[in-house]
DNA sequence: TAACCTATCTTTAGGAG
DNA sequence: TCTCCTAAAGATAGGTT
């Protein structure tokens, strides 16, 4: 948008900031809400262009230190007690999504056959023994070094991106050991599930 | 960046381009990648500035029509041998990731029953034989069948009520209720704690 | 495959209503 | 709070190496 000649300038534009925790309560919820709509935004997109399944949880603000489980939920059920005009401001808020949940539901239900596959064939390279010495360590020993191996992979990886500004939370999950998935998903499976129970007639597909 | 006045143009910078799958699989990638850092940059800024928790999972890709298990499991680990570094080209990579785990678990108590009963459920389903993994997901395949029709009633009816342009994946958790949040929070500390456990010499602290 | 480059597109800080 | 506005900051499409 160009500006017109004559127009008088009603703002500076976009400042420079620093990526630091904003004490200020009220810019920080203006920030929170324009950041958070871009973040979804953004994962949406990435999804469209990609076909990648994303799914993001997001805490509204750090908790306080004393968090009463039942008053919180109380507070959170619509229609509860209480101001219920104001229950919601600088609430705990909580946004969950994903462009394809159901996606990454069966992604992970599906993941089951692929780890189980994996450790299969873990189990025959072990067994046949690729490398004669390691054959002959101790069984316990060559298994301590398999993971070993297979940690030191991800370290690298994990060394190189941080090398590079990412992240450090950013991980391979399927280096992370087959255990966790399932769980992982499970849980959001179940989250899911509670989602489209309680909010069936007032979600939008996407 | 200011263009030096005699310096030649090497591109014509950053073109419009419309938010749909892009069948060119070298250009998806590469899209990917670069969204990918982005939207966790993002995330990262949010909690930062905000101090909101944010977890993000992300599925490089949609899921193969006819996928081979023990081809993709091989792929997926690192350091696998043969051709690993084409293997993992439009591969399933998995991210995950909060800047703030901690903070999200430590919302969420450590005693709580639910998760307990998460957990040994979770537990018991891990022991599960492949039978009753195929069984579960078959299930889970009906009854997200179910429930795609039902949101397809209501999908008209709330279109138009909702033209507000939100996403229809954005959801108030208070009104989840409480037994998922710990759940997913214990899902997630797990996959932390693992995490953490191996890497701890290695990561880089946010 | 992945880092770098540049020009442009997109997001958003700050302010007003 | 929420929307609208402007303009600068930041993200990134298309190329190159």
């Amino acid at each position: 948008m160009v500006k017109p000649a004559g127009k008088k300038a009603t703002s500076k534009g976009k400042q420079r900031i620093q990526i630091e925790y904003i004490e200020d309560k009220e810019k920080r919820q203006v920030t929170f809400s324009k950041r958070k709509g871009g973040l979804l935004k953004k994962a949406s997109e990435l999804h469209l262009l990609c076909g990648a399944h994303v799914a993001i949880v997001i805490f509204s603000q750090k908790q306080d230190a004393n968090p009463n489980p039942a008053a919180v939920a109380a507070a959170a059920r619509p229609g509860g007690r209480g101001s219920s005009s104001t229950r919601r401001s600088g609430g705990n808020v909580f946004a969950m999504g994903t462009p394809s949940v159901d996606h990454v539901m069966s992604r992970l239900a599906a993941g089951d056959p692929y780890r189980r596959a994996a450790l299969e064939e873990d189990a025959v390279a072990g067994r046949e023994g690729a490398e004669a010495t390691a054959r002959r360590r101790d069984e316990t020993k060559e298994l301590v070094d398999a993971e070993e191996e297979r940690m030191k992979a991800v370290a690298d990886k994990v060394l190189r991106a941080t090398a590079v500004g990412r992240f450090w939370w950013e991980a391979d999950v399927k280096a992370l050991g087959e255990a966790e998935l399932p769980e992982f998903g499970g849980a959001l499976k179940r989250l899911r599930d509670n989602v489209l129970r309680r909010h069936a007639d007032k979600l939008v597909p996407q």
